[in-house]
DNA sequence: AATCCTTTCAACCGCGCTATA
DNA sequence: GTATAGCGCGGTTGAAAGGAT
């Protein structure tokens, strides 16, 4: 007996989603907040099943998502973290919080697997061991463990902690140390080019239409061009046309200005906490939370902190605590910092974990 | 211009985990 | 302790777009 079907396969539309489709279902998530997928469909009468709804919204609808290309910087850090994790693409996500596990997942399928591939043959090396891992989602540095003993393999697993710690911290550092590390000439077009360019733009020019209808928009408009944010961090005009890229040109209505407002469009992936009052302005704390995407819901504002998944977890904890980093962070920074030194006399630094990605930047 | 091949990425599928009754 | 529902995750698929012939 097999595992019962998630949702009645009759009647159940598949495939791409229409900007219709998708004016629905953000319609409705603004209203009700994420979560409760199960009654999506029939609260919103889409044809659709509630995990294709959840999808939909966590991979494409979600405020707060980068498209277009990668940086250097992100693509930096998922060869890293996909060294030290596996496949494991929501881990990954997380720290790469305007990217989503599925874009990232593709972005290391069809660009960074082979880039990989492509500097080991200018080098020469064989590892297709490590490559092997790689394919089963497996960590590469337990890719020796069948063949060492016991006690290689428990030395062999601190190391692989200390590792870990080490390029996390490294590529959290990233984040903190310089908000846009990257120089402007360098940056790629992920600001002016975007794959999902045409859909948005038809999405955006039904949400204006829809919005122009609804009774919100009238009562109360703000515009959102751009924020500097106090560490330079910019927010909000900067992207492209796409309302999913953080530009809000057209006159909202409050809502969905939070909606579509609240996108970092810097490279960096600097994490910050933005408050948005009721009048529409941002503004963010001190600290800079690495990692993490926060955003403190004021009233009239969907609370995004309810959203589902790792965001919320992580919402929540620095919403109860407001420190800046989280407690695994700190413990990072700490104990990489602290264990560095050694590391690096036992010569099990980045570049033993991490020598064939390295070599690439 | 037509056809075939390759690449990209949104979406689907199935399984595992967790919360709840 | 067990069954069930709901959600999240990773692997895979397939349509569309672009490139090569």
């Amino acid at each position: 007996m097999g595992r019962p079907p998630c949702c009645e396969k009759t009647g159940v539309k598949k495939g791409p989603w229409t900007p219709e489709e998708d004016i629905i279902l953000v319609s409705y998530i603004q209203e009700h907040n994420p979560g409760n997928w199960r009654n999506v469909p029939t609260n919103t009468g889409l044809l659709r099943c509630s995990k294709s709804c959840r999808l939909r919204w966590t991979n494409y609808l979600r405020p707060g998502i980068k498209r277009g290309n990668f940086t250097e910087h992100e693509e930096k850090m998922i060869i890293h973290l996909q060294a030290l994790l596996g496949n494991r693409w929501a881990a990954i996500a997380s720290y790469l919080p305007q990217r989503t596990d599925n874009d990232i997942k593709n972005y290391w399928n069809t660009h960074l697997k082979k880039k990989l591939n492509n500097n080991k043959k200018v080098e020469g090396h064989d590892d297709h061991d490590h490559e092997n891992n790689h394919q089963e989602g497996k960590p590469t540095s337990s890719s020796s463990q069948s063949k060492i003993s016991k006690g290689q393999w428990e030395r062999r697993l601190q190391t692989d902690i200390h590792t870990a710690k080490q390029a996390l911290c490294e590529a959290l550092s990233l984040n903190t140390e310089n908000n846009n590390p990257i120089p402007e000439e360098q940056q790629p077009a992920v600001q002016t080019s975007t794959t999902y360019a045409s859909s948005a733009e038809n999405i955006a020019k039904l949400l204006q239409n829809w919005m122009k209808n609804s009774p919100k928009s009238s009562s109360s408009s703000s515009k959102i061009t751009q924020m500097s944010l106090n560490n330079s961090l910019s927010i909000g005009a900067v992207s492209n046309s796409s309302p999913c890229e953080g530009t809000v040109n057209v006159t909202t209505g409050q809502g969905l200005d939070s909606l579509f407002s609240f996108n970092s469009s810097n490279n960096s992936d600097v994490s910050q906490s933005v408050s948005v009052d009721e009048g529409g302005n941002f503004s963010t704390p001190e600290n800079n939370n690495a990692g993490i995407f926060q955003v403190e819901s004021k009233p009239n504002f969907p609370d995004f902190k309810a959203e589902n998944g790792k965001f919320q977890e992580e919402s929540k904890q620095n919403m109860e605590t407001q420190v800046p980093l989280t407690l695994l962070e700190k413990w990072l920074f700490d104990d990489a910092n602290a264990q560095t030194q050694e590391d690096q006399l036992m010569g099990i630094g980045m570049g033993m974990a991490m020598g064939e990605t390295t070599d690439l930047f």
